[in-house]
DNA sequence: CACTTGACCTGTCCGC
DNA sequence: TGCGGACAGGTCAAGT
């Protein structure tokens, strides 16, 4: 579910809400989602107060005192949500996706010492809640091997394309959903952001120009900003630090657009699979160019 | 090493 | 209304 643009919406959130409180009681339902020594942790974090929220690619670090940090990957249904001591009820917030909480899919609870809450819900239990030492989350797999962040100032289109060096073969649809080429980039904007350069997501990496890639990095960079600046994108389960959702699919150009015209040319949207996921495409301004 | 596919889970939607 | 199957925004472990 959340990309770069909704994982930096809930960091942003984050950083509002919970800096400066101080961890009083954690609960988990399964090791799945907080499977570093459960108990143990849980007991640990007790008194630790929160200093800072990062994000890195899909990740979020919240930092705590002592030099630890608790690291959250939502995966595909995962959910940060803030709550102050009043609960609210059902429907309350209209434009809330969620009720009163915690809720069948809520995994973890931290409860800071002032009585509000943050809750961890996941339907899917792909996500995960881990504490480490600060020092050594740079350490992680993931972190090790993800790619650079494509919103960083000294991120430039020859950067960009000098990331796809070894994944020639492959389609670019798989190529920009690969974190390790990129990080955060997701199924969302990984449509958005080829149809906006007017590249067919099967063409091979190694069949596209330097003017393409320069294409795609400025698509890139507005699709992400823009995601960001409108909340991130809604499609079933994501929503922000306050449960609130994005609006971003009300302007996207082709995700969720089966069928319904291509807003540059009018011909109507195809939903086929690429990579293994649902890809949408225009099937006029996004030919597939074969190799001679 | 590069590349593809299936597995991890739960819930929902669609066709019969 | 019930039931089976396909599908859902991410990543990793296997397989070739």
């Amino acid at each position: 579910m959340p990309e770069l643009p909704e994982v930096e919406t809930v960091r942003t959130g984050l950083e509002r809400l919970i800096v400066g409180r101080t961890i009083a009681d954690v609960s988990f339902d399964t090791p799945k989602s907080f499977p570093n020594d459960s108990e143990k942790v849980a007991q640990f974090l007790v008194g630790m107060q929160v200093q800072g929220v990062r994000r890195r690619a899909k990740v979020l670090m919240i930092d705590l005192s002592s030099a630890y940090t608790l690291v959250t990957h939502l995966k595909m249904t995962g959910q940060l949500v803030y709550r102050g001591k009043q609960n609210f009820g059902a429907g309350h917030p209209t434009d809330s996706l969620i009720g009163e909480l915690p809720d069948r899919s809520t995994r973890v609870t931290l409860t800071f010492a002032d009585g509000s809450c943050l809750y961890f819900n996941d339907q899917r239990k792909f996500g995960w809640m881990m504490l480490y030492p600060t020092l050594e989350v740079p350490n992680i797999d993931f972190m090790k091997r993800v790619g650079p962040e494509p919103l960083e100032e000294d991120f430039t289109a020859a950067t960009f394309a000098a990331c796809f060096v070894r994944r020639k073969n492959t389609n670019i649809k798989a190529a920009l959903l690969d974190q390790t080429v990129v990080a955060g980039v997701g199924n969302i904007y990984a449509d958005e952001v080829l149809w906006g350069a007017k590249i067919h997501p099967l063409t091979l990496v190694k069949d596209l120009s330097y003017s393409q890639f320069e294409l795609l990095f400025t698509e890139l960079q507005y699709v992400l900003r823009l995601s960001i600046e409108k909340g991130g994108s809604t499609d079933r389960n994501y929503v922000d630090a306050e449960g609130k959702k994005g609006s971003y699919l009300s302007f996207a150009k082709v995700f969720r657009r089966e069928n319904l015209p291509c807003p540059r040319c009018g011909t109507s949207i195809v939903k086929t699979r690429v990579a293994g996921r649902g890809t949408h495409t225009c099937p006029k301004c996004q030919k597939l160019h074969l190799a001679k």
